[in-house]
DNA sequence: AGCACGCCGACT
DNA sequence: GTCGGCGTGCTC
């Protein structure tokens, strides 16, 4: 006997199969099965929803059988379902959709003799006894946010500053879960892939004693195959902790009991392609999806969920200030521990053995030292040199501390020489002629490119306008800032008297796999003297002889539209800060220096202070009487075209339907006239936007849902034919 | 999204 | 005379 499947696959929201398609079944299958199901000419994966609500409706010749199961593999949970139901529909896109962008790849071209095969690799219970190995005493801080952590079960934010020890807070909360239940997982979630191996390794080691991988992670960085084995771990159970990017928190974890979010303010949680989710977001609910299927299903206990940050969202912050979050305070930086121990490298910081463990650890004396944090220094560039780049005391603090044998960090967020080449006789520029963009100067190979599209082509000799000779860079990138220090400090020696080593860090200087890492290695062992970088450089590596940290030009995040601008600015300062003299014996002397041309503005009298609570305040006051996030909630739907006036003109006309059907919601909802987008054509494709907002969450998620098919619609018209794609992106993280 | 079919320009 | 450009339309 047949029966009827409804099917989600991979399909755009956009696409007219945004929902479930029925299938026949020879057998009856349960929801979260993965079959492969045949759609048009080829055969793809879907995953089964459940069962059509009236299988009657659908003629038999209109439905075909599916190909079959995904033997071996158990069907994915209801709460896992139930977590992507609400990803789709609060994020605008289908099922399908985000089910199939959850899982591996591979699984998709697995047969499925080599999934058996997979599977049926025995697991080895290889878990030792518990390694008492001589952990770090926690502070006073430490423990206190832990005992807070454990006696609430509100999602909690770990407000703590750079070098107060958050991450050993993780892997004892993390710890306490493993402990408690043999079956219990964790999902750690990290914002960058490199920084993933320096965590992995010391979740690895820390929870050794579980037994060989039990410790996984989950990334776009790994090889498929990787991908394909981490996902299987965690999905059979095997892996009891999953260290992962944005893309592990749709990962299936049927006993998923903890979920931290390290660095949560961090701007890469947030999709920038496909489904537009938050992964931070969707920590917090899908803690609470997993507490409340718990529940329902009578087991006892929950899944909770930590943030982390130094410098935590104003999301987040003021979820805390209302109370839906807990807020768990670590003021101080921990104290660094060092060892008088010659053999050792000087500054790196060993771990402190209990004795008992190990009583033999040749220990020296072991000095405490209070780790303080950097004093900001302003520099007003109204009172110095005209178009000085670096102002002069800059230069000397820097020169110093190289005679010292210290080291220097500059950041400058824009790469590349110089970000326009310009001709001063015709006023020619170095335009894209396929985007509304200057091309940046490369000068490492005499090119122009495009930053946004790729476009690469050589300098010309001569203007392409005019024929002068005379073309020039205008501004100044960290190419050329590079090549600047190096004639600025050109007289100053180091200490072993040899000249000063300048290197830089960008995306540029790190294409090739590992040159990141040989790059941060060179940093280490003190080879450079200043480091000259993007923002790149400022997120989590632990540069310990660095005692100087300045930011050459940070000015355009204070007036910038973006209304988030000034809160990474913020974040990426006291981050970069938090570089500066994490060894105890430099950090009395370490320093932040920042040039700017309004050093009256509020941010860097809080940044002096490190402040962060009276920054949050202020900034929270300004987004409050504006209406903007958290206070109001946005979403942005943006169209491409080939003309400019075909994307505004659908965005518009979609627009004026919603608000003339009075859409669910529409009361509470304003849509905004649609504007070209900032870069206005990238690739010869002319992109626009509408700004839709409401105080209500409610009422922009039902407009939002009512308005999909009214888009639909008004793509059909002819006037609208020529639009290429279109797509709403639910709390944008810019506007 | 894929992947067809389908109708107009430069090539062995 | 064919190869191939991407416009249009469909997939349970």
């Amino acid at each position: 006997m047949s029966c009827w499947l409804d099917v989600v696959v991979a399909a755009p929201a956009h696409s007219a199969i945004a929902g479930p398609l029925t299938y026949r079944s020879e057998t009856p299958l349960e929801p979260g099965t993965l079959v492969r199901v045949p759609l048009g000419r080829r055969e793809v994966l879907g995953v089964v929803w459940g069962s059509p609500a009236d299988s009657g409706e659908l003629l038999e010749s209109q439905t075909r059988s599916i190909a079959g199961p995904l033997e071996g593999l158990a069907p994915l949970s209801a709460t896992w379902r139930g977590l992507v139901s609400f990803t789709a529909g609060y994020y605008q896109r289908s099922f399908g959709e985000v089910a199939l962008a959850a899982l591996p790849p591979q699984l998709r071209e697995l047969s499925a003799v080599q999934l058996a095969r997979r599977l049926k690799r025995p697991v080895a219970d290889t878990s030792g006894p518990r390694n008492t190995t001589e952990l770090i005493a926690l502070s006073s801080q430490q423990t206190r946010a832990l005992a807070a952590f454990h006696a609430d079960n509100r999602a909690a934010l770990l407000f703590g500053a750079t070098g107060s020890g958050k991450t050993e807070v993780y892997l004892r909360a993390a710890a306490k879960m493993l402990d408690e239940n043999p079956e219990a997982q964790v999902l750690v979630m990290v914002p960058e892939i490199n920084l993933t191996p320096q965590l992995q390794a010391r979740f690895e080691e820390r929870f050794a004693y579980l037994g060989k991988e039990r410790v996984v992670p989950l990334h776009s960085g790994l090889t498929p195959a990787q991908r394909l084995k981490s996902w299987l771990a965690a999905h059979s159970g095997q892996a009891r902790l999953v260290l992962g990017t944005r893309m592990a928190v749709l990962a299936s974890l049927p006993h998923l009991r903890l979920i931290v979010v390290d660095e949560e303010h961090d701007p890469s949680y947030k999709q920038q392609e496909g489904a537009r989710y938050s992964a931070r977001d969707l920590a917090v609910y899908r803690a609470r999806l997993e507490t409340d299927d718990m529940a329902r299903a009578g087991l006892k206990g929950s899944c909770r969920v930590m943030l982390g940050s130094a410098t935590p969202s104003l999301e987040s912050w003021q979820a805390t200030v209302t109370g839906k979050y807990q807020r768990l305070t670590m003021e101080d930086r921990a104290p660094t521990l060092v060892t008088a121990c010659t053999s050792l490298p000087p500054g790196e910081a060993v771990r402190l053995q209990s004795s008992e463990a190990s009583p033999a650890a040749p220990l020296a004396s072991v000095i405490q030292a209070p780790a303080g944090l950097p004093q900001v220094r302003g520099v007003d560039m109204n009172h110095q040199p005209k178009h000085c780049v670096i102002a002069p005391p800059l230069v000397e603090a820097i020169a110093k501390r190289i005679g010292r044998g210290e080291q220097s960090l500059i950041f400058l967020n824009r790469r590349g020489y110089a970000p326009v080449l310009a001709c001063h006789d015709c006023g020619w520029k170095s335009e894209c002629p396929h985007c509304s963009a200057y091309r940046v100067f490369h000068k490492i190979d005499r090119t122009l490119r495009c930053h946004h599209c790729g476009f690469t082509e050589r300098v010309p000799r001569a203007c392409p306008s005019c024929g002068n000779v005379d073309i020039a860079p205008v501004g100044r990138g960290t190419e050329r800032l590079e090549e600047h220090l190096a004639e600025l400090l050109a007289g100053i020696s180091r200490p072993d008297g040899n000249p000063v080593r300048i290197a830089r860090i960008d995306a540029d200087t790190t294409r090739l796999k590992g040159a990141l890492e040989s790059q941060l290695a060179s940093v280490h062992s003190g080879e450079i003297d200043v480091l000259v970088g993007t923002q790149m450089i400022a997120k989590g590596h632990d540069f310990r002889h660095i005692t100087l940290v300045a930011a050459i030009n940070p000015d355009g995040a204070l007036f910038s539209s973006d209304f988030r601008a000034p809160e990474r600015l913020f974040g990426l300062l006291m981050q970069a800060g938090g570089r500066a003299g994490r060894d105890a014996r430099h950090s009395e002397a370490s320093e932040m220096w920042v040039q700017t041309f309004h050093p009256t503005h509020p941010l860097f009298a809080a940044l002096k202070q490190h402040d962060y609570p009276k920054f949050a305040a202020q900034q929270l006051e300004e987004r409050e009487a504006a209406g903007m996030s958290p206070f109001g909630f946005s979403a942005l739907i943006r169209a491409e075209a080939k003309a400019q006036d075909v994307a505004q003109g659908f965005l518009n006309a979609a627009s004026n339907a919603a608000m003339q059907a009075q859409l669910e919601g529409h009361a509470q909802v304003t849509t905004y006239p649609a504007v070209p987008m900032t870069i206005q054509r990238v690739a010869n494709i002319e992109r626009a936007q509408m700004l839709v907002e409401s105080p209500s969450r409610v009422a922009l998620q039902r407009f939002l849902a009512a308005w999909q098919p009214v888009l639909f619609e008004t793509r059909k018209q002819s006037e609208h034919k020529t639009l290429v794609r279109w797509a709403i992106d639910v709390d944008p993280l810019a506007i």
